[in-house]
DNA sequence: CCAGTCACG
DNA sequence: ACGTACGTGACTGGA
């Protein structure tokens, strides 16, 4: 039997697949249908055909010899999406992990070098496979020679085969006729241009006629119709130019190792770790089972035994280590410490191991330390004191410097990213089990997983570290976010008190209220329905009563509160149904939600999540302390049921307007700064100025309007929005920007610039050095690209505002700790600390505090800060 | 498990 | 022409 060998049109594929597949991006935002559309076409042409080897062929960007030849049509071709070309070379690197063989050279394109390899393994006796999207690789067919387009249907990949013989059936001529067919045609996607006047089937008629395009000019003058006539008069030079671009050079001088494309196993652990990266979980079933099979385990070792885990810590003289472990709702069910990447401990309660014996054990190990390591400090910190003095890494705070915008930052993850080594991911170990039962069905597995944590985070850091170097954010890791950990840690332990009582009684309340407005909702409506579904109380608004229906959401008609207020003067149900939404979002998330979280020791105690945002901003669950309502007096009220321990009083500090000051300060714009040093009320100055109006003559309107502008800037304004916010028209919304604008140009040249910035660093940055990377400036699509440049806009502001109050907080628990004072903070809301404050220290905290944040960061402008004391957080607001 | 809605800065 | 404000988290209903 001949061997057989599969040739791919590696540009042309590649980009059949990025417009036959559906937009598709891993975790990290990078795009990647076009690889996966590749990848399916090759292995279900791999799989048909079990060839004995295989090669990719790419293009180069450079002019090819055969395009330089004639200058006026280069460059001439449309450039390649964004979201296509960054996939060029993951798909190249994919390759390469499989140990496939790439060629490309400068000067040729893939078609010649396919030809080329084509024509050698054709004089060795091979069968070939030539894959394109592309028609005119068919010249190149030949008997052994078998041209394949894949076509993607709704159905999946199908194939269209041609060898010689098929060509002719199909369109008349042979392979080497086709050349002249497409030469005279043209073809603009090419940039051949052809003889003009001449399409598809005049050019065929020609050539099955005359064979070549040179014996049809031999023939001129008994050419019919005369028209295919004159225009190939005319425009002989161009027929023959397109000649020479159309055919495809099959003797490029390439030095092709045949045995270097042997088609080895493609399965390689290389190739894994990017199917995972590139979250191809149905590409994963192709590779064996054990290729999260790694040589690591040999350095775990599992110690059960009193005697064995005494003799572990007692030996234990390590200066270094990673401490990993799990625990669920408080019960720590397994414990891993890896003093290096050779040798990591397993260890367990159980039997004469109590808990209480493992902490202390633990504790002393780490006091022993001069370096620990964890990929969660503030969840260690619950169990093992540890001075701030400490040298600690925080790997996952580290990867999350490196990139925010991961949705998690599993071990996994990090081994592969950043040790490019596979190892079992926690649902690889333990599947969908909860840690509990884990612990009692696979103890074994929980034991891998904690000390693959541990082996990941020691293995890790060095690399870590070094890239927090290398983007200059070492120090906002060292100064910023590392000490932070430990405030949240105590916020977090704290808690705030809450009077269960007086929630359950506010919770009672609404329940009056609520079933009052069903009833008469339902007597509206006419019939009972499910007021929470948005589903039928579209219909009934929209259908049943025939309201003038406003906008649409993708699944039917948008009942949001915006639409709802348009309607409610007309129609009284309209305000019940937003009444009753009002209440119930009340009941269910506040007064029912938060008195889930009471404690027994009477208090709420949120976890503050430093990892979540893309801005840097901190963010807080189970419960969300940061949403507390404020705005509507009803909601307002649950204030009153976060109350200080006795003998304390709250103490509540928020920065006016922070954002708006960052920006002064950025921007360096001396108007708004000027603005900031006389001024009590921004807002109105801003009024004054923008809309040329004496300071004292500023309406009421024209403020609030000005506010909705001075937010609008710290968004990334756009004049659609603003109008939305403010119900004017576009052109208004133009209006007052512009305005703004001519009012602070240094604001409009610094936004510029962040945008352009963005666009060639790749990421939006703070003061701090913070950053977050922005793919969507990069996009092809005027949506993403617009909101890539709000992105830009917004990021630096909100995440510097971020940055400061990071460094308030951080000062505050310091000094209440220096000093010595009772005083605790407890929460954080973006530009608000609260404090519970010992009633005899209240005043010399709220001095501490204020001071505190106001010299937070040297700005161009001050620091504006209101500071207010209370009987609960109502009041202190 | 996602979409819609709404609470906050 | 495109179709929007920036950043979060919790709850509900309905595939």
């Amino acid at each position: 039997m001949s061997k057989k060998i599969v040739l791919i049109d590696g540009h042309s594929i590649l980009n059949r697949a990025f417009f036959g597949v559906p937009p598709l991006t891993n975790s990290e935002g990078l795009h990647t249908n076009a690889v996966y559309g590749f990848l399916n076409i090759m292995f279900k042409i791999l799989d048909e055909e079990k060839p004995d080897y295989l090669t990719v062929a790419f293009d180069r960007s450079e002019p090819t010899f055969r395009h330089q030849m004639f200058d006026a049509y280069k460059g001439t071709r449309k450039p390649m999406a964004q979201e296509l070309r960054e996939q060029v070379p993951v798909m190249k690197e994919v390759l390469q992990a499989m140990g496939i063989k790439i060629v490309e050279m400068p000067g040729y394109e893939a078609d010649d070098l396919l030809g080329t390899i084509a024509g050698m393994a054709e004089v060795q006796g091979m069968d070939v496979s030539i894959i394109s999207g592309d028609r005119d690789l068919l010249q190149l067919a030949t008997e052994k020679v078998k041209i394949r387009i894949p076509k993607t249907k709704r159905t999946g990949t199908e194939i269209e085969d041609y060898y010689a013989a098929d060509v002719v059936e199909r369109y008349q001529v042979t392979p080497k006729e086709f050349i002249d067919v497409k030469a005279l045609m043209g073809d603009s996607s090419d940039n051949i241009p052809g003889v003009p006047g001449i399409g598809e089937k005049t050019a065929t008629n020609l050539i099955v006629a005359y064979k070549s395009i040179e014996n049809a000019y031999a023939h001129l003058e008994e050419i019919t119709p005369k028209r295919a006539k004159t225009n190939l008069e005319e425009h002989y030079d161009m027929a023959q130019m397109s000649k020479t671009l159309a055919t495809i050079e099959v003797h490029v001088p390439i030095e092709f190792d045949m045995e270097a494309a042997k088609l080895t196993d493609l399965y390689t652990p290389e190739a894994y770790v990017y199917m995972k990266r590139l979250e191809f979980k149905n590409m994963l079933t192709r590779f064996s089972d054990d290729m999260s099979q790694n040589d690591l385990e040999k350095y775990f070792h599992v110690y059960h035994e009193l005697d064995e885990i005494q003799n572990f810590f007692d030996g234990f003289s390590a200066k270094e280590a990673a401490v990993s472990f799990f625990e669920e709702a408080g019960i720590v069910y397994g414990l891993a410490v890896a003093k290096s990447n050779q040798n990591v401990v397993y260890l367990t309660c159980g039997g004469f191991v109590t808990e209480g014996y493992l902490e202390e054990q633990v504790q002393k190990l780490c006091d022993g330390l001069d370096t620990l390591i964890t990929p969660d400090l503030k969840g260690l910190l619950k169990h093992v004191r540890v001075p701030e003095t400490k040298n600690c890494i925080d790997t996952t705070i580290a990867a999350y410097l490196l990139n925010p915008l991961k949705n998690e930052y599993t071990y996994d993850d990090l081994a592969r990213d950043i040790l490019g080594l596979m190892v079992p991911s926690k649902l690889d170990l333990l599947g969908k089990l909860k840690i509990k039962k884990a612990a009692e069905e696979k103890p074994e597995a929980l034991e891998l997983m904690v000390c693959y944590e541990a082996y990941t985070c020691i293995a890790a850091k060095n690399q870590l570290l070094e890239q927090l170097e290398d983007h200059d954010m070492k120090k906002l890791y060292d100064e910023i976010e590392m000490p932070l950990v430990y405030v949240l840690a105590d916020m977090e332990k704290e808690g705030v008190r809450a009077e269960k009582a007086e929630l359950e009684a506010y919770g009672a309340q609404l329940t009056g209220r609520i079933s009052e407005l069903e009833t008469s909702i339902y007597e509206k409506a006419g019939e009972t329905f499910n007021i929470n579904s948005p589903k039928q109380l579209g219909v009934i608004l929209f259908e049943k009563l025939q309201m003038p229906n406003g906008k649409k959401t993708k699944t039917g008609y948008s009942t949001a509160a915006d639409v709802l207020e348009r309607l409610a003067p007309d129609y009284p149900i309209v305000s019940e149904i937003l009444e009753y939404r009002q209440l119930t979002k009340l009941k269910s998330t506040y007064a029912d939600g938060l008195a889930l979280c009471i404690a027994p020791d009477g208090r709420i105690h949120s976890t503050f999540n430093q990892t979540i945002t893309a801005t840097g901003r901190i963010s807080s669950t189970e419960p969300n302390l940061q949403n507390i309502p404020i705005r509507m007096e009803l909601g307002r009220l649950i204030r009153k049921v976060f109350v200080p321990k006795e003998g304390y009083v709250f103490i509540d500090a928020d920065y006016s307007q922070i954002e708006l000051r960052v920006l002064a300060h950025m921007s360096g714009d001396q108007n708004l700064i000027a603005a900031y040093q006389h001024a009590e009320d921004i807002h109105r100055i801003t009024a004054s100025q923008v809309f040329h109006t004496p300071l004292e003559a500023v309406t009421d309107l024209q403020r609030r309007n000005a506010k909705a502008v001075n937010f609008g800037i710290v968004y990334g304004i756009s004049s659609f929005g603003l109008s939305q916010d403010l119900s004017i028209t576009r052109k208004e919304a133009e209006g007052y920007i512009a305005s703004y604008f001519e009012t602070y140009p240094g604001i409009k040249i610094f936004l510029d610039r962040l945008v352009t910035d963005a666009k060639e660093k790749g990421y939006a940055e703070t003061m701090f050095g913070r950053r977050r990377p922005v793919p969507e400036l990069a996009s092809s699509n005027f949506m993403q690209r617009s909101f890539g440049e709000r992105i830009a806009m917004n990021s630096p502001i909100q995440g510097t505002a971020a940055d400061i109050i990071k460094i308030a907080m951080i000062r505050v628990k310091q000094r209440l700790e220096r000093e010595q004072l009772k005083s605790k903070l407890i929460l954080q809301v973006h530009d608000e600390l609260l404090i519970e404050a010992a009633a005899d220290e209240e005043e010399y905290v709220k001095t501490l505090l204020a001071e505190e944040m106001r010299h937070a960061a040297d700005l161009a402008v001050t620091l504006e800060v209101d500071v207010k004391s209370g009987r609960n957080w109502f009041e202190a607001h």
